[in-house]
DNA sequence: GTTATCCGCGCAAGCGTTTGCGTAACACCT
DNA sequence: AGGTGTTACGCAAACGCTTGCGCGGATAAC
C-alpha cells in the first residue's frame, strides 16, 4: 500500500506507540476526560506537547460529520456594504470557534449554484446568503434544506416563504429621512429610486409614500423615478425631475453613490446644493463626508450588525438552541444620520 | 456502536450494495477509471444520479491530507484595498476549483496566530497572508514552514529571509508622481508620509528622493514628513509643511484618504486647491473623484491584480510547478493615474 | 495448443479520531 | 467470603473514500 501523504505530522497512534498504552488512551487524556488517571494524563500531554502534536482536524470533521464551519455567499466582495457585512460575519464566528468559507457570485446565477455546490460538497455546517440580483431560480437553496444544511439570509433575501433571514427594514429609514425633509419646509419631494424588481426599492418607496400620509400630504406617482444606479442613469433621472412643473425642492437617492452622481448634475445646472436642492440618501458612505456637498443626511443600514445578526441566528440554529422549522425573519431598524456642517 | 450521524446522504456503499458490485468499483466508476466496464459505469452514474450521490469532501480530504482550501489572512477585511484583493483572490481560487478560508486580525498579533493556528489544524493546503501593523513575531509562520504548508505574503510583507512575497513596487509609482509635479513646474514638494517602520513608507522616500536626483535637483529632508494616516496627524502635517520658509507648491499624500484630508486643511486656510497648492496621493480609490478637489494624480496599487498574483504564485507551489525552496518575490509596478477635470 | 496480454472487477488496507463497551484490579461494606 | 462499586485502561468498530494488488476469464500472438 502507498503510503499517501507522509505530512510528518504526529499522531495520537504515534504517542500512544511511545508511551505503550492505547490510542483511546491518548484521544480521552487529550480530552481530559474523567476515567483517565491523573498521570497517565500528566504523561499524555508532555509527550503531545514535545512532538508538537496538533489534531487533524480534517479526521474529525469526517469523523464527526461536521466542519465547524460556515459558507458565506455575497454577490461582490469588494463592495462596502458587503465587506463590512464580512467583517462582521468573521468576527463573530471567529468568538465562536466557527471558520468562514467564502465565495462571490458576482451576480451569475450559475456560479451561485456552483459555489453552493461547493460548499455543500465541503460539508459547512450552514451558510449565510445574499443572493444575486438576477437570480431567479432558487433549486440550489431547496438543496441545502434537503441536506439539513440550514440557511440564514441576509440583505438581499429572496421571495420565499420558510427562510431564516437578516434584513433591514428601510421603510423606518426612509420615513425619518422624508420627515427630515418636510420638516425642513420641503413640499415637492422627488426620489431616484432604483430597479423596480428590487424589495428594497419597494421598501423605499412605501416608506416615502406613508411619510407623505403620515402628514396629510398628498402622493404624486411622478415624484418617484426608477433608475438603474449608473452615472448615465442618473443624469437622466435628474433631468426628469428637474423639468416637472412642480418644482423640486429635495430628493431621495437610492445610495450616496448616486447621491454623489445627482450632485454633479445639480451643480452642472448651476443649482446650489442645500440651498435650491437638498439631499438624502442611503448607507452613509464614510468617504460621502471629505465630498463638497455631501447628502444632508444618510440612512444608516449597519451592514456589519446585519452580518453579526446573522451569524447569531445561523449559529442559534446549529447548536439547536433554534428548531431549524421555525422561521424567523428578523428586521432591523434603519437609522437616519444628519449630517450636520 | 452509536451512529454519529446519519446525514441521510448516500454513500458509495450504498451504491454498491444496491447494484451488487464492490464499492472500489463503485469509486472508480464515478472517477471513469479506465479499467471499469463502460455498462457498469453507466449503471453506477446513473443510480448516483438517481440518489443524488454527492461525494464526501470531508472524507476525501481527509484520505488524501489534502483541502484543496487555501487560508488568507488579513488586517482588515472591510478595507477597501484588502476587500478588492480578496475579490482578486477568491475569482482566481474558484477558477482552479479551490476554496477560500477567511480571517481577519484586526491587526491583532495574537488573534494573528491563533487565527494561523486554526488555518494549520484547519490542514488548509496553503496560505495567503498580509501581516499585522504590530506584528514583530513571526514564529507563527515558522510553524506553517515546519508543517510545509507553503504561504505566500502580499502588500504588507515581513522583513524576513526566503520567503515568497507579491508586493507592489511603490517606488516607481512615487517617481513617476514627483515626474509628474516636476512636469508641472513644482520645484518644492512635500510628502506626508507614512508610520517609518512600514516598508510602504520607505519605498515612498526612496521614490521621491530617487526622482528629484534624476532631475538633479537637491534632496532637502525638511520636506518629508511621517505621520499616522489620523485626521488630526494630517492637519499638524499640514500646518508644518506650510510653516516651512522654502514655500511648498505640491505634496505627495500617503493615501487618497490622507489627502482629502490635507485638502480639507487647505481650504480652512483659504489656499486654493490646484493653484496654490497641488496633491498627488495613493491608492486611486474611485470615490476621490465624487470629491470637490480630488489629487491631481493618484498611483493605483492594483489590489485586484495582486490578489491574483499572490493565488497564482501560491497555486503554482501546491501543484509542485515551483519548488518550495525557490523563494520569489514578484514586484508588481504601480502605476500613476492622472486625474484630468 | 500454449503462452502472453489485457480487460473488468473485488479484496482489503489505511487515512486519524472518537466512543460504547468490556474488564481487570482494587477498595469498601456487610 | 461474597457482593457492589469505582477507577483506569484497552479493544475494536465506525466514519467514506481511494488505491495497490490479485485474479479469473477472454482475447490475441506465436
Amino acid at each position: 500500500m502507498r503510503k499517501v501523504v507522509s505530512s510528518g505530522q504526529p499522531t495520537i497512534k504515534e504517542i500512544a506507540k511511545r508511551l505503550n498504552i492505547s490510542v483511546s488512551t491518548v484521544s480521552r487524556a487529550l480530552h481530559d476526560h474523567h476515567s483517565i488517571g491523573l498521570k497517565t494524563k500528566a504523561r499524555v500531554k508532555e509527550l503531545a506537547a514535545e512532538l508538537n502534536y496538533e489534531r487533524n482536524q480534517t479526521a474529525v470533521y469526517f469523523q464527526q460529520g461536521k466542519t465547524f464551519t460556515i459558507g458565506i455567499l455575497l454577490p461582490e466582495l469588494s463592495e462596502a456594504f458587503f465587506s463590512s457585512a464580512i467583517s462582521g460575519i468573521e468576527d463573530t464566528a471567529y468568538s465562536n470557534n466557527y471558520t468562514v468559507l467564502l465565495g462571490q457570485s458576482h451576480d451569475d446565477e450559475d456560479r451561485e449554484k456552483q459555489i453552493i455546490q461547493s460548499m455543500k460538497q465541503h460539508r459547512v455546517d450552514g451558510c449565510i446568503v445574499s443572493i444575486g440580483k438576477n437570480t431567479r431560480n432558487y433549486e440550489h437553496f431547496e438543496m441545502l434544506r434537503q441536506a439539513r444544511i440550514p440557511v440564514v439570509f441576509f440583505d438581499r433575501v429572496p421571495d420565499l416563504p420558510n427562510i431564516h433571514a437578516v434584513s433591514v427594514n428601510l421603510e423606518s429609514g426612509t420615513i425619518q429621512a422624508v420627515d427630515f425633509l418636510l420638516k425642513k419646509g420641503h413640499r415637492v419631494i422627488g426620489m431616484i429610486n432604483g430597479p423596480e424588481q428590487l424589495v428594497a426599492s419597494k421598501e423605499r418607496a412605501t416608506g416615502y409614500i406613508k411619510a407623505l400620509r403620515k402628514h396629510r400630504l398628498k402622493y404624486d406617482p411622478e415624484l418617484i423615478v426608477n433608475a438603474d444606479l449608473t452615472a448615465a442613469g442618473t443624469d437622466s433621472a435628474m433631468e426628469y425631475l428637474l423639468s416637472l412643473k412642480r418644482k423640486v425642492t429635495a430628493i431621495v437617492t437610492f445610495n450616496d453613490y448616486v447621491a454623489m452622481d445627482a450632485v454633479q448634475y445639480a451643480l452642472k445646472r448651476k443649482l446650489e446644493i442645500n440651498k435650491d436642492i437638498t439631499f438624502v440618501s442611503y448607507a452613509n458612505t464614510p468617504v460621502s463626508g471629505y465630498t463638497a456637498f455631501p447628502p444632508a443626511a444618510s440612512v444608516e443600514q449597519f451592514p456589519y450588525e446585519q452580518g453579526q445578526a446573522a451569524t447569531n441566528m445561523l449559529l442559534s440554529l446549529l447548536n439547536g438552541e433554534h428548531p431549524l422549522n421555525d422561521y424567523t425573519n428578523t428586521i432591523m431598524e434603519s437609522q437616519l444620520v444628519i449630517h450636520n456642517r
